[in-house]
DNA sequence: AGGTACCGTGGGAGCGCTCCCACAGGTGAT
DNA sequence: ATCACCTGTGGGAGCGCTCCCACGGTACCT
């Protein structure tokens, strides 16, 4: 198994020069043809493409980036807890979206949590050493450091969520002011009178323009906006369901509960269930995200849709985009590197 | 080595050769210090410290992995979609057992996923490329070309369960076959007579033990096997439903059902509950997982408790010996290479 | 005819590390 | 004194690639 027939070095994989030599070209020309450069006549890509093929030639990796000064990799950090990862769908769906996106590429995707300062600290080393070529950062909180220290490591990175109305990073989002709105538009359109909301972290800026929309949405319509009815959650379900308890003390008398995210729904649900509150009866309720819990609620729950994986497709172009425009030092200006994709609102038995 | 103008010396981050020069050592000095060798002078080792503090000195990796020919970089490979991975709490709870322990080593760790045939591809394309040092295997069934692959590339890998008992990698398991004999018998002492069992994959090795499990218990307490109350699933919820409504037809009066995962017993659940029985008093029933589905279940749900995290552990250190020993080629007997972790029953209402 | 473009191509010079050999200086036995 | 043998150290020789310059050849101008 060890003897390669004669010509066969020691044990390890074949080199390019190795290739060279068997196609009977040069190092140069074999690496132009790696490369997909087109400045290679179409007799010799043949034969180092067949060259390649008999040896079973694979490039290494480590050599390309020591030369090259790039690693093909890229990271998707999570700011959370593996717990938290798994609980939430939106990770698992902008997951599916970026690595369907990269499987187009050769690039290399690395999962990294950071919910742990120990896991900051590992990470901010893993950045420092330049172990990826870009970064895209999902759910970002208003004060978090990071995106300030992977502009010192000059790493081009794309964020999930602008933190503020000023973000400088490349970013892409869904219209969470325009999702706000139109769920409670629709529960008006339902005829509800008094509609309270549970809302995100308050630190998570589009958490904010959700509110906003529910606020305007309510204004637009010549409503008043009742504070008591505006209840913090954290996006978990257990905020969901302290958030409802609540609302239930502060207004009994509500009857539409616009969740800011359907895992919190599913903790409101819980609550009112558990209160004697029927839905959509009693209550009508409304979350956010789509996700495969709101199909599944009993009754299934009309959600704010916002495509995901359409926004890690997203984030994966700005990315790619800046990783090449950063190469050769070019910086052009800003156009398309803020991307808001639409919601929908799904209607369902819960409202 | 100054002198080549135009090189920048000065954006770029510092190499192994400036800290050497700052602390007045060579570099193979310095190399010594980084990689935590004894052999360096007390003295010696505190200058080089200093160095590296001063200069914010971070290794190169791709310099080292062609160097040293290592890329500190391990692969938890699972043979499933996204979509799988998210819905089995199995592999979370892996991935934070493995995450927990490589925390405390210098290696990264990489996910991949190979459910569809191009992933499968361009999983074999990367191991080929030897970007990892090692790789643990989740959820192999019993045909997977994937360990002889990696058998071929000699690519240090363990095994979560091993395939057949003839399994030639190391390997880490629960004890499957415990476990299952322990459901049953916990159901037997229940007082239950007609105990059903929907049974995981079987081209899955763990599966098939806990059905030998399950028959020993019956044949051990002298009763008889009935093979009708024995269906197949596939670890899905929707398998769950599928072979419980088939129980139901072929053995109306059973009054007891062993589902060899929660997510399968959470399908059942369903379908008994339709059906008009009452789960603790018309059928028991008992899961395999003890995952949080099991916790919240209503009621909740007796479940075989099988410790995940501590099969990450474990499967992390099988590697990271397998790695350690590969270096100096060196190979020891296989002695403390199948590893097999106990199970627990968690009882609780639905039994 | 010479000049000026370009191709396509070969190969030198690194990239920043690790590995390992050489060697100085110290120690203890003979 | 000689020898052997440590320990700590410096630095050469790569690892396998990319980058880029130089070169011969063809084509199209003057």
């Amino acid at each position: 198994m060890a003897g390669h027939g004669g010509r066969g070095r020691s044990g390890g994989r074949p080199t390019l020069e190795e290739v060279a030599a068997r196609a009977g070209v040069g190092r140069g020309t074999v690496s132009r043809v790696i490369n997909g450069s087109p400045r290679v006549s179409d007799a010799t890509r043949a034969a180092v493409e067949a060259a390649v093929a008999e040896l079973g030639y694979v490039p290494n990796t480590a050599a390309r980036a020591l030369a090259a000064n790039r690693t093909d990799a890229i990271a998707l950090v999570v700011p959370e807890s593996e717990t938290r990862f798994f609980a939430e769908p939106y990770f698992s769906d902008m997951l599916r979206g970026v690595g369907a996106a990269l499987s187009e590429t050769e690039m290399q995707l690395l999962l990294i949590f950071a919910g742990s300062d120990r896991e900051r600290r590992r990470l901010a080393q893993y950045l420092a050493a330049h172990r990826v070529d870009g970064v895209l950062l999902v759910s970002v909180h208003a004060h978090d450091p990071l995106p300030d220290l992977l502009g010192q490591l000059e790493i081009p990175a794309v964020i999930s969520g602008p933190r503020s109305e000023h973000e400088t990073l490349p970013s892409v989002d869904s219209d969470n002011y325009g999702g706000g709105r139109s769920a409670v538009e629709h529960l008006m359109a339902r005829g509800r009178s008094t509609i309270a909301t549970i809302t995100g972290r308050l630190d998570v800026y589009g958490a904010q323009r959700r509110i906003e929309g529910y606020r305007d949405a309510l204004l637009a319509a010549g409503r008043e906006v009742d504070e008591r009815l505006i209840v913090p959650g954290d996006f978990t379900e257990a905020g969901g369901r302290r958030a409802m308890t609540e609302l239930l003390e502060r207004c009994p008398h509500l009857d539409a509960v616009f969740a800011e995210s359907d895992v919190m729904a599913a903790g409101a649900r819980q609550v009112l269930r558990e209160a004697g509150r029927r839905i959509p009866d009693d209550v009508a309720l409304v979350g956010y995200d789509d996700s495969a819990i709101a199909r599944h609620m009993d009754p299934p729950l009309t959600s704010v849709r916002q495509p995901i994986e359409e926004m890690g497709r997203a984030m994966l172009g700005l990315l790619l985009d800046e990783i090449a425009d950063r190469r050769p030092a070019v910086s052009r200006g800003l156009e398309r590197r803020q991307v808001v994709l639409p919601t929908e609102l799904v209607a369902r038995a819960s409202s």
